[in-house]
DNA sequence: AACGCGGGGAC
DNA sequence: GTCCCAGCGTT
């Protein structure tokens, strides 16, 4: 309509004035140097070190990430050695971590580093993105803060900064939105100290533009935003359409032949994919005659064995993305010692053994619970 | 555009 | 309990 151009929300989309620009990057880079975290991949400049950190972060918590980087680059110490590890080992130091493809693409990536760019990781942005689990953000992320190239980065906390800034009243899920607030970010990404300036986009966005109860009188730009302004920055961004929880039951099931407990190595299609792990599938009965006769049908169809009633040890109850999952864990004797499961995939493991294997958060609570029941 | 992916932090 | 987190890849 005609009036689109010249309606209140257009102009606060407006491109940023040079002006504006200035003054935001001086006053937000101002802040990042009396107030930046000491954490360790600021440590470094390793692109390498810049990078495992950049996957890491990926969904997951700048506390719950520090503990584990700095074991995985101990463990790691180079892009070559990572190339050289095998998949096991990648995936027991990224055990907990949760989204495991993201150690197996890392892993694939290191190899791709080394073969194809004789062990120098990638200047180039448009190379970086090609990567296996490098997204638009994290290639972007990661030739800035490594290499100083100016590239703009839009993730969960700069999404939030630029929404309060221009008062953003749409949600950025959508694909139009985070079109706007990409071209925002592009605006405002300096040509020098393009590094520390994303940096401190998302160090503002994680110490101060939270997204609960904001402290807009410690920011250093607020003066420059739309949203203070107004009054709205408890309104914006808007909260996500919430997915509906489905509740599942499970079982995992342990068998035993002798002193030996059975585990199998899950597929490329699964969930946990690399990861070993005990029997685990659906659950229909959830008591009685009927859940025994489920449980030794499902054990045999699953993996060939033969057992008989299966006693109960413990339940967890654990989420996995928007499923609510009730786990039974049951362990099983099998007489069954001729029965040949292919190498590789299945393995009798000593319950001491088991800490060399990565397992999910599950498989290990289920593992620790034999282990100190022996 | 919607979904799968895992676990935990903060409230 | 809830919502969300330095996203990516697939469908």
């Amino acid at each position: 309509m005609a009036t689109k151009r010249t309606s209140p929300r257009s102009q606060s989309l407006a491109p940023p004035t040079a002006e504006w620009t200035k003054s935001f990057q001086r006053q937000l880079l101002g802040w990042y140097r009396r107030h930046k975290r000491d954490l360790p991949w600021r440590r470094t400049s390793d692109p390498y070190r810049i990078w495992i950190s950049e996957i890491m972060l990926q969904q997951t918590q700048v506390a719950t990430v520090v503990p584990y980087f700095i074991r995985f680059v101990a463990a790691f110490p180079t892009v070559r050695a990572l190339a050289e590890a095998d998949e096991h080992d990648v995936l027991r130091q990224w055990e907990g971590l949760g989204y495991y493809r993201r150690a197996r693409q890392l892993h694939r990536a290191a190899r791709v580093v080394v073969d194809q760019f004789g062990g120098q990781f990638p200047r180039d942005l448009d190379c970086v993105r090609r990567l296996p689990g490098i997204g638009r953000y994290t290639a972007g992320a990661i030739v800035s803060i490594a290499f100083d190239t100016p590239a703009p980065i839009l993730e969960a906390n700069t999404v939030r900064v630029f929404s309060r800034l221009i008062a953003f009243r749409e949600s950025a899920a959508a694909s139009a939105p985070e079109q706007r607030l990409w071209q925002l970010a592009e605006a405002v990404v300096p040509r020098r100290h393009c590094g520390a300036f994303n940096s401190a986009l998302m160090e503002l966005g994680s110490l101060v533009c939270t997204r609960r109860a904001p402290r807009c009188q410690d920011c250093p730009v607020s003066g420059l935003c739309a949203a203070f302004r107004s009054g709205e920055q408890d309104q914006i961004p808007r909260p996500r359409r919430k997915p509906r929880t489905e509740a599942v039951n499970e079982a995992a099931v342990v068998v035993r032949r002798g002193a030996k407990l059975l585990l199998r190595r899950r597929t490329a299609d699964e969930r946990w994919a690399g990861l070993w792990d005990f029997l685990r599938f659906p659950m229909v009965a959830r008591r009685g005659a009927k859940l025994q006769k489920e449980l030794v049908e499902k054990i045999e169809r699953h993996s060939g064995l033969l057992v008989e009633s299966p006693s109960h040890i413990a339940t967890f109850k654990h989420g996995v993305t928007r499923f609510r999952i009730t786990l039974d864990c049951y362990l099983a004797e099998s007489a069954d010692s001729k029965r040949k499961l292919t190498a590789g995939t299945w393995k009798w493991v000593r319950p001491e053994d088991l800490e060399r294997f990565p397992l999910s958060v599950t498989g290990r609570k289920l593992g620790r619970l034999l282990v100190e029941s022996q």
